[in-house]
DNA sequence: CATGAATGAGACTTCATTCAT
DNA sequence: CATGAATGAAGTCTCATTCAT
């Protein structure tokens, strides 16, 4: 029951090297090669799961995005108040880039790849993503939980946060709580950051 | 009077080309002679001015800083609440956004460069300027005007907020007014976004 | 038994190109390309052996160098009187550049290369060479077979003897017995041009 | 009457400089501008005078022909014993290593240069050289002067000696004398090197 | 199936030569 | 005349991809 196939096994190992390969080195500079011996198969290997260097990078990129969403408990995300959603998706999105370190980076900064497939398709994932957003916040406004302002501001705003949080996690290797790093990001998009007292 | 040095001005020429290959394509997929045949000149005549095609690179993101940082009055940010410096410098990068186009793009994005000097360079640029913005939170902290807060944490969320907004304008073309993105903005940094009616 | 291994047998046959297409064309006049076109391989494969063109050239020479010094019989040459040694010496010189034709025109005549390394190297090569002569020589004088003379300036002189009669062997293809034309030079060296008769 | 025409005296400035860079660099080594910088003129300049790098090259080498020639008195080489003009040659050629230093490292090592013109030029010159040995050598072996050995031989063998005196010259940069280098060299090759007391 | 040797398109870079000033 | 900015042909080397074993 546990038995994969092997031939799956063998994708997830050319993911899992990819992943780190890519991220390391960025598209362009990470080989094929290195990517075959960093899995220890051989280079022609590859070809018998991925067509091109392209195909690895966007199925890479696809599975990583599916994990992204499935650290999301859609259940619970569902009616509850627009502050506790925010608060959730942080800690799903802190818990991703601790957990995956270097696949966050390659959704949020990996831009030297320009075919237009890809292109097309990241751009995609963005709009997507904000408009997941954007629509989290317009029924936060209809239900007078957030201020009635353009929603489409604070969607990018908030996004834009978001992905923020990665490059202190990772690259400095922030050590920092994550229910609290979670509450006190939530807090400050929530309550701004004027002193009211 | 307007007169420029000759080698000056095809110097700026070759500039303005690079900034529109290179963030049109990205450093690896930009070749040098695409640049040269936009330019009208010969793949040779780049070398007379940069030494490789890195050098080129690096100098064009260097003078680009240098640009968008003179975007923004110094004089006029000091001494100024921190909600009117913070709204100063969403307008300064709005500006230079709508301005530059091509060229924030490549300082939020191009990451797949992997020479050292480069890496090192561009991650300084980021802490540097995150290191200015805490300083500014900071600044409100202790004056009162903001939240006893961490500024850190803050001060990413702002960068964060500030890289977010290059997207919409450049990619969406998004056609707003300046100043009252700017506004929206800095409101929803300085207040939240909860609504407390 | 005769089976060589393969990747061997590659590296020889490019090495056997190499010292054709070096000889014929100078080191700089020399192309890859031509190299590969040469050994009926593409311009790729040179590169999964050797990682530049310089080292190949340099590897090449090495393993030339080698040969030259296997074609004298190092047993053989101990222990006999210096006439001797220098006739056999000569003897094997001759027979090297029969059979490598174009081999030894890269050690006594490519001074092309301009790399520290490779030009210290030849140096180094040069000095061995006349060490060797000198101390051949010295030791006849030791024994009183040879007269008195600065060993070395007779060295130098030795060794431009022996580097001269490449040119009419290879150049001008001459047809003369190994044996003689070892025993006529040797003589010469020996006993001198004039008439005492 | 010392003033020279000023078009030759650059012609001879660029000279100059040529063999300096030259010798150095080697030919495919040294660029034009180089030269050029060298000689404190611009680049285009040395085209008023020559025609290509070739042509700079080889009326360099010309030129430098006609004053090794001219280093030996033809006059008082005639009507001398065999003995007594090659100690003349010997000497002459001594000077001229020690006063062009660089130059003569071009005649007898450059062979990077594989222009067709050039080398058969350079092959020439051997053979000339040769040839002009080889007839005093004849005359020496007629008039008795010399044993009745294959000339062909004596003469290469010469030629050999009379190149490799270069190297302890220029590039050990030996300091000796030169009537006793030329009695020396003259007397091993006439009476040879064995000890006959 | 798995492999890795072979390939060649294509990128960067150099430099002899030209020509407008 | 003298110059040096401009040029592009040509060379070295990389690496994704193929295919015989």
């Amino acid at each position: 029951m546990k038995e994969k196939d092997p031939k799956e096994a063998k994708r997830e190992l050319i993911f899992k090297v990819a992943v780190e390969v890519f991220s390391t080195q960025g598209y362009h500079n990470a080989t094929m090669s290195e990517i075959a011996t960093a899995a220890g198969i051989g280079k022609g290997t590859i070809y018998e799961y991925f067509s091109s260097k392209l195909q690895l990078f966007q199925q890479m990129m696809e599975k990583g995005i599916q994990t992204y969403y499935a650290s999301f408990d859609a259940e619970e995300l569902q009616r509850k108040p627009v502050q506790e959603r925010l608060r959730l998706i942080m800690e799903g999105h802190i818990n991703f880039c601790r957990q995956q370190s270097r696949l966050p980076k390659l959704f949020f900064w990996e831009t030297g790849i320009q075919d237009e497939e890809v292109k097309e398709w990241m751009l995609q994932m963005r709009k997507e993503k904000e408009a997941h957003l954007q629509e989290l916040l317009t029924e936060g406004i209809k239900s007078g939980e957030l201020r009635d302002h353009n929603p489409y501001i604070m969607a990018f705003m908030v996004s834009g946060i978001i992905g923020s949080v990665w490059a202190p996690l990772v690259l400095d290797e922030w050590d920092v709580d994550t229910g609290l790093l979670a509450d006190s990001i939530t807090d400050n998009i929530m309550n701004g950051i004027k002193n009211r007292a």
